[in-house]
RNA sequence: GGAGGGGUUCCAGAGCGGUCAAAUGGGGCGGGCUGUAAACCCGUUGACUUCGGUCUUCGAAAGUUCGAAUCUUUCCCCCUCCA
């Protein structure tokens, strides 16, 4: 089996393909332009898309080049795979903007310098805006049976609930498979790499293209990588973990990577890390909790470089273990007229945005988790003043895990 | 078109005139154990509070009543069965 895929599959990235054996045979045989599309319905990527990202990076490594095609124009249309509703729909301003921040993301991930391997960033607006509705229906419109279409799931089940589905939605498998066609007429592209529910969407741009030019292409799709607990990856009550720093910041997407479940470990260091399986194999004896912080330093130095994950290893040491106040640990600045000399604990918390209930800080104060300073404290009156603070720092706890600095400016 | 069932707090789901901010389970949060894990145990889970209470919630609106999630009317939305 050809080496890509062979690590595709050990790595744990394989969950079924077209024509696997010439796909194969293909890779071996050539340097090829495969693609995978994000849409650009939020404005960053969480780790729901890392796994797709992580193909990039692996065709990266086998010497292929990726192809990151931006859904501008598919996302004004909503794909109804594994939605039971139709989706908000965005506005082209926030589309644009959008796409150009995914495009900003991706490029951490991604070997950028390297001419023979550098990523093609192509936004499939730039087609599909200009479409002649006619010329459309006759030359691609044509390969497309209603029969056919009504089979798949994505249809198929919003039928069979009598949930709506707009003619609009409806055509987004057409388009996708367009823009298969387009990125193999224009890039030479004979791979689509996508999600397992991506998988219908991906055979039909398989057979368009076939039926339309008459050539051999792929589709390979990854399974949904599912918690040992569980969940789904990615989503937490408090909110996704997204990828971009503005959002989440990186000791706090380090920390989602040191809390993974024992059980997931050696799965995501193999899917969610560069670290060769056999270097995998035999890390496996280490202490568990190593293996984290392994994971969760490669994590992030892969996204917010190697510096920003280390300052979050050793802001996590310091908060966990010690009592020091970390330097690198999220800090909250409070202008010094909120302040005023002094704060009420629960306002000062309210001001840090940790808590948005004064009713559920009262109830952490009377649970015991509150600390300032590691100092526990649980009156609900408690003035805060200068002598908490050292120079213009003071730390703010609550609960085991979540911890902050707090400045005055 | 006909017959029936239902919309309750994050979710599932009880309540069917006062004792209801609403049982129970799940989830979340906090505490304990431990390893920032899992499992387990305990507490908590609308908001505000001078801790006495106060205010806002049971699909929407109007009404009956001293008092409504609970009764009535209208409207909206779901589901099942028959045609």
């Amino acid at each position: 089996m050809n080496k890509f895929l062979k690590e595709f599959k050990d790595r744990g990235f394989f969950y079924q393909s077209t024509s696997e054996n010439e796909l194969s045979n293909l890779l071996d045989k050539e340097k090829i332009n495969a693609y995978i599309g994000f849409d650009c319905t939020a404005e960053s990527l969480h780790v729901g898309s890392l796994l797709q990202i992580m193909c990039l990076r692996l065709l990266q490594k086998h010497g292929h080049r990726p192809i990151v095609l931006l859904g501008g124009g598919t996302t004004r249309i909503g794909d109804p795979s594994g939605k039971d509703k139709t989706r908000k729909i965005l506005s082209e301003k926030e589309i644009n903007k959008n796409a150009k921040n995914i495009e900003k993301l991706l490029k951490n991930f991604l070997d950028i310098k390297n001419s023979k391997i550098k990523p093609v960033f192509v936004n499939n607006y730039s087609w599909l805006k200009g479409l002649n509705y006619i010329s459309f229906l006759r030359d691609i419109g044509k390969h497309f049976t209603i029969n056919k279409m009504l089979s798949f799931d994505s249809v198929k089940t919003r039928l069979e609930r009598e949930q709506s589905l707009s003619y609009m939605e409806f055509n987004y498998m057409i388009l996708q498979a367009f823009d298969f066609l387009e990125l193999n007429k224009k890039k030479n592209c004979k791979l689509q790499i996508g999600g397992s529910d991506q998988w219908g969407n991906i055979v039909n741009g398989v057979d368009l293209i076939k039926r339309y030019s008459n050539k051999e292409v792929y589709g390979l799709t990854t399974p949904l990588i599912t918690l040992a607990s569980g969940a789904k990856m990615g989503k937490t009550e408090t909110g996704a973990i997204w990828l971009d720093k503005k959002i989440l910041s990186p000791y706090d997407y380090w920390q989602f990577w040191r809390n993974t479940d024992d059980r997931d470990v050696v799965k995501f260091l193999k899917v969610f890390t560069d670290l060769e399986i056999n270097e995998i194999n035999e890390l496996q004896s280490q202490n568990i909790n190593k293996l984290k912080i392994l994971l969760a330093n490669k994590a992030t130095s892969m996204l917010h470089g190697k510096k920003a994950a280390q300052n979050s290893e050793q802001a996590a040491k310091e908060a966990f273990s010690g009592n020091t106040l970390s330097s690198n640990l999220p800090t909250v600045k409070i202008k010094s007229k909120d302040f005023d000399k002094q704060i009420n604990i629960i306002d000062l918390i309210i001001l840090s945005k940790l808590e948005n209930s004064k009713s559920e800080i009262r109830r952490l104060l009377k649970g015991k988790a509150i600390k300032i300073n590691d100092q526990l404290i649980n009156d609900e009156k408690l003035i805060v003043n200068n002598q908490f603070f050292a120079e213009n720092y003071l730390k703010l706890s609550i609960g085991k895990k979540r911890h902050i600095k707090i400045e005055i400016i």
